[in-house]
DNA sequence: ATTAGCACTCATGGGAATGGAGTGCTAAAG
DNA sequence: CTTTAGCACTCCATTCCCATGAGTGCTAAT
């Protein structure tokens, strides 16, 4: 008893039937389906050994067959086939990508909202990050005496603001030379080395400032790609609109569990930078998101994978709808991106 | 028929109990009140003249009664009363006192989760803004050719990028040189002026610069308090666990709405620079809203009212614990502001 | 003015009955 | 050996009914 290809064909009927319709399918509805000559008997017994197989399962004894996670995963290696978008979603996207001309935050909230419109389900965007960052500008703004605000613009076109003490003799003069000085010898160093270069060259110069020199490079490297673990994400709420969470109980945690942005970064992030990957149910390693998928789609700079943007929804969403619409939008944001920041 | 003595005691018993039991308030237990020497009877009389005064209201014919927006408002207005928070509860807050030394924009993140931690309740705190917002610092960073990122410091504490183009002609160098002259001769002036003197004194040097300045004067006051219109919002799906809400439908349109920040901040907004405001449901003039409170707290930068920060929650929540939480929060935030931004 | 008493209303929750979808198995047909 | 028709069986979902109980409004007595 192996996957015959009539089984493979079942399978993938009862899949597509399955994502379409949300409820249990049985064998009369696939018999019925004119490409199958098969009468539903027949079928009942490719079901079970199907269901033996684990490709699908029973809610209860008199329901009909539901999907597997290893179905699915079945369906998305071999069977899917993207589908067209509508002339609508195109309008929308296409629009989406002529609005340019504005902050990097904004353009990343935009493709996720877009995302998530257009899927209905919730859309995850990750800032974009690269190890090869390079530092564009650096400013020490006096603000309190004692306080100043660090912003480090990099070439991922970003500023990245946050507070340091410094010391009190420091006045504003000082604090723009310094600037200037470090912008200049900084200039297109990658994020990564700026840190231990300052520590040695400036070390010398800045030793009796305390704690400074180490505050500002902490500071600094703690915003590694400038905008480290940072994600935009929109319509979470759409979670709610299928059924598997109409039990408030467990929407309750589901939104809970989105909202926290750092292990929704750590799922995109273990994506990887793949073109387009998938991780279905279990997969997914979390109980709560058991009955969900993500699907994420990597965007690049030029050629170079930066970030990831990705969406979840139930296990039986339209992939093949999905991975059109991710590949789309994660080819325009890279664009974007490219036009935008790309060296002279 | 009209709100004496006992009627007021009565009423303040039933909005009491319905806040704290979440159910309609029948006249039995009130009756069982010992500070209550009146039998259930008469209860049932007091209430029914309560009911035709518009203060209660009945669920269905053999329910208790539920106090209506009128009650809650005059609950509010004379009988509540703070509560004292818990030891817990300040642990947390003062906690959240100490890590400084962060963003701006960590610290209204920080802000509103502490405030829906506590609460249990969606919390959303409005960014620091000022008709009095002064320029600290402008600096103009080359992008790819033909585009450049903005980087606009107010006293408010906060960077905001946003990119423009800018001829092709104009270097890193003069860029550079334009930063520092922008910078230097509108160090202090409010950002509500800034944007006309460019124009004037700028127009003559630049004007062969094609739109560059006025796309970026548009730039610079399209954030007038560099942070416009921009909120921190946390604790959304607590929503989800109060029993109104129960109903996935409404649920969701909840959600829905909450996500929508512009008619948050809206919302935020329209409560005035009070230190403690309600809103009462009806008040809010919101449908999806009619069994929510709103209660605002504004905070200030030194004296002056900069921002404000709010709660959601049912309209039974306990009115007295929130104002205490968002009266304790405000100050909070705002002496952590006034010592980071303060003029020196 | 207050209260005890009583009839009445209505939401709630727990069976019991019903209908229907879908299965597994068996035996017959191809 | 494969396919199919037929049938008994299972289990869920829906509906209906009824008992329960909380709470009310009204009336008459205190």
């Amino acid at each position: 008893m192996d996957l015959n290809h009539r089984k493979l064909r079942i399978l993938r009927a009862i899949v597509d039937e399955y994502i379409l319709s949300g409820a249990p399918v049985g064998s009369k509805v696939l018999s019925q389906n004119p490409s199958f000559k098969l009468s539903s008997a027949t079928i009942r017994n490719e079901m079970a050994d199907l269901e033996d197989l684990g490709y699908l399962e029973q809610p209860h004894t008199s329901a009909g067959r539901v999907p597997s996670d290893k179905a699915y995963r079945l369906y998305v290696n071999n069977m899917m086939q993207r589908s067209n978008l509508t002339e609508d979603e195109i309008k929308v996207m296409s629009a989406y990508c002529q609005s340019r001309v504005k902050g990097l935050d904004a353009v990343m909230r935009e493709t996720a909202s877009v995302l998530s419109r257009i899927t209905h389900y919730t859309a995850l965007v990750m800032m974009p990050e690269s190890t090869t960052n390079r530092l564009r500008h650096l400013q020490l703004v006096p603000l309190a005496e004692g306080y100043a605000l660090v912003v480090v613009v990099t070439d991922a076109g970003v500023a990245r603001d946050s507070v340091i003490r410094v010391p009190a003799e420091m006045g504003a003069d000082e604090l723009d030379r310094l600037s200037r000085l470090i912008s200049q010898r900084y200039y297109n160093c990658r994020m990564i080395e700026v840190g231990d270069r300052m520590m040695k060259e400036l070390g010398g110069e800045l030793q009796d400032r305390g704690t400074f020199l180490t505050d500002l490079v902490e500071t600094m490297e703690t915003a590694p790609g400038a905008n480290a673990h940072r994600i935009a994400l929109s319509g979470a709420n759409n979670m709610l609109d299928f059924p598997a969470y109409s039990d408030i109980d467990r929407a309750r945690q589901l939104l809970a569990a989105v909202e926290k942005k750092d292990s929704m970064y750590q799922m995109l992030k273990n994506a990887g930078p793949f073109e387009i990957s998938f991780r279905i149910g279990s997969e997914l390693g979390q109980d709560i998101f058991s009955d969900c998928s993500l699907v994420t789609a990597s965007y690049r700079i030029g050629s170079i994978p930066v970030g990831t943007m990705g969406v979840i929804g139930p296990t039986r969403m339209p992939y093949g709808k999905v991975v059109s619409v991710l590949d789309y939008m994660s080819k325009s944001l890279g664009s974007i991106l490219t036009n935008l920041l790309e060296e002279d």
